[in-house]
DNA sequence: AGTTGCAATGAGATCGATCTCAACAATAAG
DNA sequence: CTTATTGTTGAGATCGATCTCATTGCAACT
């Protein structure tokens, strides 16, 4: 038999046979490393065409130790702005010409870890992760890795030295206040997402990952640097699910002195306000305003379009493949952290109370 | 040397000799094949632990012939249904304990045939594929396959004999139809999207995706059920930029005897005519009437909430890999076709004129 | 004691491609 | 005519795990 057992993908040795020449022969050929006669080359391109041979990168990249395939792990899930990571990371890799094994894990820490476990036995070239929290993530350290590079995305764990992308969220938070503050508010309320969390609650709860943790403190410093005293009514936390933070809108809206403004920590919790609002009748840029995090496709086309600070997700996803890239080129350098600048992208859902 | 090079991972040998035992030994103490003395297979497993042994699946799959891995090729981007598929197939393939290499392609033709060659390459167990069109896909063909199962989502090929999962956009549209019927609307306008188009017209072009065909098949049929003459005007295709379709939209709403209805054929379309409303100061819901399809998480915030036909995309996602997995265990079962309902979903987006 | 049966294990082939090294032929140089 | 050089090729090892098959040791039975 020419060809292996029916149905089998044609291999190197049955080009090699066919052409009439060595596998050794036929793998220079095809790969174009190392000389081979140019008539040689020429029956073996064409034996490969006829067979319509397909070559087996798992036997390649056994002998060669590397898979030009990266790991992406999405915790959080259900958000534009991790779709769009996902279909940038996929992309921007792609151009590399690395593949991309994708998992998300919806914030079950224990799919986290397996997810990761499986793609270290897949073999993948590196990781680029995006946690559901900053606790216990342990799983991800050099040991565990068993030295396989890794590259957090919008999230940053420097107490670990790992390599993380960033948005500059502190500044994002604070442009959006300074923004506020510029039309005339001072009762500036924050809506603040978090993982495991059920109900709602006033008390700042620890273990926030980055990202958030970067808005909540973008937002205490600018109200202080303002000079404006925060009534702590004015900042609720609350977890993702609809009923959570449609709670936490409305006991802010409920309060005795109550925000004539809100910042809501993510695009989530920007159409849990727009929920509310729209409940209660209030109309948004005019008996509310808002600022939102995240410009979705959507934002723009509310009435009235809704003011955001945009994250650069798709220049984030980049760089975080080039920042795995360059850790699996350079196995021996140091990992950096990148961050990029947020966009206020102002439209006319905050209110002008100056000219009031 | 225990161990060899520094920095690589512990192979089978190394627990073997760690452990004493030979190759074949530890390999049935860690995969629980074949028969072990207890004893034996605790020191192997002690032994695993310590050095931290990672399979590497790679070698197991190059043995067994198959990878546990699905490929995903998404053409279309930049919808948020599409974003969901993405997420849906993997979540369904990860619960079937099978991870997923994702492309996407944005609509290149050229670049889903590599993808394709890069996912057989790869040794994929199967492909999944959303193509960007229904013509030239003989690519996707049993021949260029090499015999690897394939299952279409959202598209149907049936010419080919290829499997596929869909919704029955026909009944969704003329669900749309009807419904607008009901609350007193006749005159009822289309707007379609479709690739590669740079301008917009009021000719039907060829070769439509059979998602979009059906879509526009199920109104002609549903106007033609209801007797209602179609004015030409009311029906218009544009390409998916935004300018195309906003210019469309606008076409339509310039015509002599312009619709009171509009239906929107993907979410692109019905924030093409969200944007093109809120230019000209119409109020959707009581201007002009709006349903659209595919219902993204702002569909119910908009002011009047808007409404769709949804997809039950998670479930074609899931049972797209269902099916691919069915024609992977069984090479020689028939490819089948599945048809999934489509749900109206009614909200405020149509104006009743009965009442009026 | 001799034979059979069974449990436990190891030696070696195998999957498909790559890479090292040696072999060989043809040609050029001495 | 011999030796060195260059160009071209093939044999065989290798990557890491699995699977077949043969071997060993020990207990049980006649």
């Amino acid at each position: 038999m020419t060809q292996s057992a029916k149905g089998a993908l044609p291999t190197i040795t049955d080009v090699a046979n066919h052409a009439g020449v060595s596998r050794a022969t036929t793998s220079r050929a095809l790969s174009n490393y190392g000389v081979v006669n140019a008539a040689t080359r020429a029956r073996v391109l064409e034996s490969a065409a006829e067979l319509g041979y397909v070559p087996n990168v798992l036997a390649r990249s056994m002998r060669a130790g590397s898979t030009h395939t990266l790991g992406l792990i999405i915790a959080e899930v259900g958000l534009s702005v991790f779709d769009l990571a996902m279909r940038s990371v996929i992309e921007s890799a792609r151009l590399e010409d690395y593949q991309v094994l994708v998992t998300n894990t919806n914030e079950d820490l224990r799919a986290e870890r397996t997810s990761v476990r499986v793609m270290l036995e897949k073999q993948v070239d590196g990781l680029i992760v995006v946690p559901s929290s900053v606790d216990e993530l342990e799983f991800l350290s050099k040991a565990d890795l068993k030295g396989k590079p890794v590259t957090l995305l919008d999230r940053s764990l420097d107490s670990l030295g790992i390599a993380s992308v960033t948005a500059d969220n502190l500044q994002g938070t604070r442009d959006a206040v300074e923004h506020m503050q510029a039309l005339g508010h001072t009762k500036i309320g924050l809506i603040v997402v978090t993982a495991n969390l059920s109900g709602e609650t006033g008390e700042r709860p620890a273990g926030l990952i980055t990202t958030i943790h970067d808005r909540v403190e973008g937002y205490y410093r600018a109200m202080a640097d303002a000079g404006i005293d925060i009534d702590p009514a004015w900042v609720r936390y609350c977890g993702d699910a609809d009923e959570s933070a449609t709670q936490a809108v409305n006991t802010i809206l409920d309060a005795e002195n109550p925000p004539t403004a809100l910042i809501a920590s993510n695009a989530n919790m920007s159409l849990a306000v727009l929920r509310v609002a729209k409940k209660r009748g209030l109309v948004i840029g005019d008996d509310l305003s808002l600022v939102g995090f995240d410009d979705a496709p959507w934002a723009a086309v509310l009435t009235p379009a809704l003011t955001v600070v945009d994250l650069p997700i798709e220049q984030m996803a980049k760089a975080a493949v080039d920042n795995l890239l360059a850790q699996i080129r350079n196995p021996d350098a140091e990992p950096t952290s990148v961050v990029l600048p947020t966009r206020l992208l102002i439209r006319d859902s905050v209110r002008d109370l100056s000219t009031a």
